[in-house]
DNA sequence: GACGTCAAGCTAACGCCGTTAGCCAGACTC
DNA sequence: GAGTCTGGCTAACGGCGTTAGCTTGACGTC
């Protein structure tokens, strides 16, 4: 409904690139629109020209993760067609090299009405096909996924824990 | 290592109260110290003779959280058993009931070294045997579980998903 | 070439936030 | 009674997102 149809101009561009350099190696406290502002040279309420607020720089971020994972995906996808694990494993991948980014795009309700139309279902299709269209199995796969991501990147499993066999178990059940 | 081993004052718990009751009925922006204050009639500084900062008040309702989802998971263990389906019903239940407080103690790392000795394996127990010892599975289901609460907590599912059937599939599949 | 417009910067400030320093009143102890 | 401890208080600091309002320079038009 309210998503975009231009693209963001060239300096909006650079702030979301900024903004995601500022999240992803230094965590969400460290994204405030002051340090953003100062890696760019220039002052935090310049950034209101460019952006009405924080939340829309993080929308583009979202944005950004949500595609970058659809290709991810995809890949996995063609490398080995109607393959879990291999959609798992870059699922898992992707996550885990973007944990900041993931945490970001995944931790709070979807600004959906902000986003380019058909993204998130471009981002589920891969596994709704591998489940061969049975929604109810691509639901709970994708829980597991997330479940076992977000669990990892928050460290809630001891120490000890053999993440791949975990991994393993929960794609075999849900093969 | 550094748990309390006594009791908190009857003012410290009245404290830990109000700040549930100001998460659980106004989400977690609200948890603010000055609010809390308010609520207690008294002065933000004031709460600082009481906790050293505002993340020892939330150890203490992640603990709360961690003994009341035990609790649930024993009730349930008691009342069927070994049935997997019957422990993640009661997961989901209690998780659904408390949103705000299911995220909190969740969507961070665990302040391990502050929480009561044995909370954490007690509340993982009742699945452990669920799964008959089987780390892996267990781990596998714990996430699913996290993965399908969490994901519908922040309203990440499309609207018309049937969620109880997603829930099904996954324990089907997990058993 | 002067003029108006507009994009994109700036400073100052507001009202929040968590937190600290330092003061004070009353209760409890010896 | 004197001293100590508990639990309040006010004032303040630095950081946050954000707003209002000013300025400067580039561009297009007469």
């Amino acid at each position: 409904m309210a998503e975009r149809l231009t693209a963001r101009s060239a300096r909006s561009q650079e702030i979301v690139e900024a903004a995601r350099t500022l999240l992803e190696e230094s965590g969400p406290a460290a994204l405030t629109m002051r340090a953003l502002a100062d890696h760019l040279g220039i002052k935090a309420p310049s950034l209101y020209k460019h952006f009405p607020d924080k939340q829309a720089v993080e929308v583009e971020l979202i944005a950004q993760m949500l595609a970058e994972s659809a290709e991810a995906m995809e890949a996995a996808e063609a490398r080995e067609p109607g393959s879990l694990p291999a959609l798992a494993e870059a699922y898992r991948a992707y996550a885990l090299a973007h944990p900041h980014l993931y945490c970001l795009a995944t931790e709070r309700p979807l600004p959906r009405a902000s986003l380019p139309a058909g993204l998130e279902d471009r981002a589920a299709a891969p596994l709704m096909r591998a489940c061969g269209g049975d929604l109810d199995l691509a639901r709970a796969t994708w829980a597991f996924a997330h479940g076992m991501v977000i669990l990892e990147i928050h460290g809630r499993f001891p120490d000890d824990a053999d993440l791949d066999a975990a991994w393993k178990r929960g794609t075999r059940a849900l093969h």
